[in-house]
DNA sequence: GACATTAAACTACCTTGGTAGTATCACCTT
DNA sequence: AAGGTGATACTACCAAGGTAGTTTAATGTC
């Protein structure tokens, strides 16, 4: 079983350079910038600054290219998402899914479509759980 | 719309406390202290800090009995919850409580019984949204 | 070759959660 | 009255996310 629990906090700067990473594939420092400018107007070296700590926690990595650094995700999306999803879970409803699943779905407007969806997948997994 | 924005971050220790507070109702600093003991074994000083902390955020409020103060939750639990959640679902999930949903369905272990009580709850839902 | 441009490195701060040492204060006991 | 005990107040630190200024290295341009 992976360990992923290191990857269990993460802010949201660092997030959503992830997620753009993941979207994009690989970006120089100044792109990720360039890219990040409308939502969250900061300076480029504050970028380049989270792009280093990130890398020295081994969430993203570098290729230089001339004097650019390409930058890339170094970490799977869905492990990311799987680690912050182990956190919500455990620090909220004690580990229990059904228990967040239940809360998520009973105090937030879900569309009629949205729930046939989600009927069909418990369905699906109700098969293979068997 | 109330907008528990302010508490959609909450360090571990901190939702520890409120979590206590919650079941318990009231408790002494040194009641809290003594509840964490056995799964955190930190010093009564961190515990009054923190409680001094949360207060100062408005997340706790105290009255004296004596020279004792006498802590209690100041936040609902389910706001706090549907405050967590909300960021749980914006960050990874770009606000799509389907989209949460189904992530924790497909990439965890979920019982038979359980899945049986989330398909009751979504045809309640279903009936509800109409 | 001097210069402007651009990107990154280095350095420094602020904020917040978490942690704890030391000081203080009120009360109880003797 | 003196001293012990229990509990809070005050103060200080550390680590990490986040933010940005200043410096340095490489590139292209005139």
């Amino acid at each position: 079983m992976k360990q992923n629990s290191h990857l269990r906090k993460l802010g949201d700067l660092q997030l959503r350079i992830l997620q753009l990473l993941w979207t994009k594939g690989e970006l120089p420092a100044s792109g990720v910038h360039a890219a990040l400018q409308s939502e969250r107007p900061l300076a480029p070296t504050t970028i380049a600054t989270m792009l280093a700590k990130m890398e020295a926690r081994g969430l993203v990595a570098h290729r230089e290219q001339g004097r650019a650094f390409i930058y890339r995700a170094a970490v799977d999306s869905g492990a990311v998402t799987r680690g912050l999803g182990d956190d919500f879970v455990q620090r909220l409803f004690a580990g229990s899914v059904a228990g967040a699943v239940a809360h998520l779905l009973r105090t937030r407007e879900v569309n009629r479509q949205e729930l046939d969806q989600l009927e069909k997948l418990i369905k699906e997994e109700k098969r293979r759980a068997k």
